[in-house]
DNA sequence: TTAAACTTTCAAAATTTATTGAAATATACT
DNA sequence: AGTATATTTCAATAAATTTTGAAAGTTTAA
């Protein structure tokens, strides 16, 4: 295979799979095209390479920023802005958990501890059930919030070391 | 608050976190309905609670199926089909797990093995950079893919026994 | 201060995804 | 076989999301 087909392949693949888990497919693209540039890159380029708009590529790279896994560069003697993508596949990884965590998963631990309070007759089947399920899906979320926190705060590659070893 | 506010509260959050996590808003509140529901229910039930149409239902329920979250139920002396959640959160996760490795990151890995056999100029920093992400994101997606692996493998509950012990 | 270079904004348009509802199909009972 | 009941399908429609592009805003340097 060709280096320019492995990277088109590589690029829609990442989009792909970017938007079947809630992540902007252009968004996604942009940072799999920064990911493989040994260098930083324009907005310019971004639009040529990816054949999208100023506008879309102005904000997409403004939310990469946002998810802390692209850095905005300056160059002396230039005005124009340069994007690069930070590498390290666990730094990404740990990035990507640390947003979502804070974004999705705090937002529904909050609400579930709420409706655990909610009051109600142990007799009734429709408490009981609630309860139960609401009571359930809260221990299961915060093991993953709390086993996420510990790897944040690991500065080593916390999967591949401890955990992995487990399963040989 | 009371129990019918609480049902809806938790019902919407559902919804919410399925469609940041690229799951139908409807398939997850159809699922939240179902897992806090005593007994099952039929299609004309959930059209009901959740103001949705008779084809939106019906499709939600048969994907919901093909999830292996919940299972139809016949009732000896009626005609209509009864839909039922597994109710165990440890399942649940188990089973999201399964399809989504096998629907997503399996065929991600496939196309990532593929890829690391590019061929090219070792000088060339394109090249190297490439080669570099792709092989560190193809290892990472190995790791997460065979521990997903021992995950369905294990019977009980993985996550709240070996794992979180790591973490006191 | 002016002007060129570059970045940001956002309403409108395009695209994608989800939903409806009625017709077609299937099922079970008499 | 006929009929009432229930389920499935899918083209049309609606809703949600993404993208565009031109105008407004900002920065730099002469």
């Amino acid at each position: 295979m060709e280096l320019a087909e492995a990277k088109q392949k590589f690029i829609e693949a990442w989009g792909k799979l970017g938007s079947e888990w809630g992540i902007n497919r252009t968004m996604a693209q942009v940072h799999a095209l920064l990911l493989i540039s040994p260098e930083a890159l324009t907005t310019e380029q971004v639009m040529e390479q990816l054949q999208i708009s100023r506008g879309n590529a102005n904000m997409t790279l403004r939310d990469l920023i946002n998810w802390g896994l692209v850095e905005k560069q300056h160059r002396s003697g230039e005005r124009k802005e340069y994007f690069y993508a930070e590498k390290d596949v666990w730094y990404i990884a740990r990035q990507v958990a640390k947003e979502r965590k804070r974004r999705e998963l705090e937002p529904v631990l909050k609400l579930l501890n709420q409706l655990q309070a909610v009051e109600g007759d142990e007799q009734d089947p429709e408490y009981k059930t609630f309860k139960t399920s609401v009571t359930d899906i809260n221990k299961l979320a915060t093991n993953v919030d709390k086993t996420l926190e510990t790897m944040l705060k690991a500065e080593e590659n916390w999967f591949f070391g401890s955990i992995f070893k487990l399963f040989k």
